[in-house]
DNA sequence: TTGAAAGCGTTACCAG
DNA sequence: CTGGTAACGCTTTCAA
């Protein structure tokens, strides 16, 4: 920058000024500023000029997911991105594969890097790491999940009512053994929706058979295995309830395996790529990766143009989408 | 750090050292620096840090992808994310969707921001802009795309030997009339894909029917269309060959609205998840995301490491998986 | 071993 | 409207 100011004969504080744009540089001035940035291959250093600004905005946020190569994932990613680009923000990605460990390594750096924001998916074992970043001034929105913190923003969904609806419809189809397969129960999703699960037996008056709920379930491997389990049983399920979307791919592999996925009705938390292409295609309890990612990025963005209301909890509701599956008819008659 | 400095009753240097975990301070004096650090929340700044460091590493790299919600982008993302963690290195990642100017524009943002290096899925329309980062000291390679500037490193797939192989294969099944469905013309691997698919026809001594090759078929549903109106034709094809993998999701849509999957083969490049669950399950000509990803972030660290050797092209192999779709037998029989 | 001071590239302030 | 200068938070050099 120096070089350029001496190369087209003005101050440092001009070539500034005319670099960000700024009115009040006459016309000459600017042209020659700009020739002499394009001869010297000028690139300006947005580092430096954080650093020295007043409002110290990096223009760059960090999301932090469970994994980055998930589709949900993936989707919330590319919704940030989007909103965030908007505002000329980019965005900083790291994915915690549910390790409280990395999550908190992960918030270090981000903050370390000055982020103007976070966006975390979290484990929920790092509520006082992240309720410390929030402290020392950045603004932070959980994802999926809500914090012990009650002062953060959060986005989530409501997985109760997702499963206790399908639950219901299960039950109206005639099924009377329905089996629930969860995710850890570290996870509050995931016992968000095995609590659901048991609501909706209750609502509809059904016995919950303890031998036929299977929680800590993760992963396609371990949810063929429970779910040949759960099938050997003496007295088997009819339906199966999915809480998250590796479980299902899991059932439903084993009970394609089996040849049972005509027979065995199923319905799944959470979307799948191509559920509508098998037959029958898989019925799930959606929910909308792209509006949570948006909303987050949003109620983030508030915050860093420094909204000090008081924490905002959005959630967000599922949709059904019946595609077969979760339709098949159960013993229990119409 | 000057509060840290005085709290501690040391020079501003100490505590540098001490948060940097340099050699020769006293042992004495390092704690006294690591209890007022702590006392007063004190963060290192590593982009202050990096601004003044010799080296000027911002540890951060950049990730150009076209889709950060595709399976595949997704993927390498996280391969990416994984062996720059190993570095300490992070990722910051952003969208083109085939746009030259958003790719123009994020070369620049995140030359601005000084990353270490940048690994790009080239549109192939920006080169110019690509050799000018790296003129300017920004190490670059190109991924899944090579780009005219032979100087840059480049990881690549042998698109043209896998679909090559695949023609290779229907014909051995009895297929004489093979379609081919390929993404935009400006896009490398869609050329190349092509370009093995008349390979293939040349080998096997098959004709090339003009009618039967469809190019610039990007997107769902613009594939579902190819499709429908393929099998429209009089002399209908007995075989697909789709050249990318939401190509493929297309065509198998269109194949099972006409209820045309078990006897209509087809081979996609690209995996996609549950492919498998499919009946027929979809056969695909699979590259390896995660290897790609992480031979390019490997790559990328040889040249931020200061390797000045020439350009290097990994070039790597795909895998045909057989799951169904891609053996369906056709009437030139066997 | 320690600290004072210079300076990384930039923007903010203030005087001209 | 313009330019000199201080300062952002840090690392590095150099002298003590």
């Amino acid at each position: 920058m120096r070089d350029v100011a001496t190369m087209a004969g003005v101050g440092i504080a001009t070539v500034s000024r005319v670099v960000n744009g700024k009115p009040g540089v006459t016309p000459d001035l600017a042209e020659k500023v700009t020739r002499a940035a394009e001869l010297l291959g000028y690139r300006h250093d947005m580092t430096a000029s954080s650093l020295r600004r007043a409002d110290r905005r990096t223009h760059t946020l960090g999301l932090i997911l469970e994994d980055a190569a998930n589709p949900f994932s993936a989707a919330l990613h590319r919704a940030v991105e989007d909103t965030a680009a908007e505002r000329g923000v980019l965005v900083l990605a790291g994915s915690t594969d549910e390790d409280p460990v990395r999550e908190r390594g992960l918030v270090r750096t981000f903050t370390a890097r000055r982020v103007d924001g976070l966006i975390v998916v979290p484990t929920g074992r790092t509520d006082t790491d992240l309720d410390a970043a929030r402290g020392a001034g950045t603004p932070v929105v959980c994802v999926d999940r809500p914090t012990s913190v009650r002062e953060v923003d959060t986005v989530t969904v409501d997985n109760r009512a997702g499963v206790r609806a399908a639950v219901g419809r299960l039950h109206a189809a005639g099924h009377r053994r329905i089996a629930f397969l969860g995710d850890l129960p570290t996870i509050w999703t995931a016992e968000e929706r095995h609590a659901g699960f048991v609501e909706g037996l209750a609502e509809t008056g059904s016995v919950l058979h303890p031998a036929l709920v299977r929680r800590a379930v993760h992963g396609v491997e371990a949810a063929q295995e429970a779910t040949r389990e759960l099938l050997a049983l003496p007295r088997p399920p009819t339906a199966l309830v999915s809480g998250q979307n590796l479980v299902t791919v899991g059932v439903r592999k084993t009970l394609q395996d089996l040849r049972r996925q005509h027979d065995v009705a199923l319905i799944g938390f959470d979307d799948l790529p191509f559920a509508d292409l098998l037959d029958p295609g898989i019925s799930v309890i959606a929910q909308d990766p792209v509006a949570i990612g948006r909303e987050a990025a949003t109620l983030l963005f508030d915050r860093v143009d420094g909204d000090p209301g008081p924490a905002r909890h959005r959630v967000l509701t599922t949709r059904y989408l019946a595609r077969g599956s979760g339709e098949l008819p159960g013993p229990g008659g119409v």
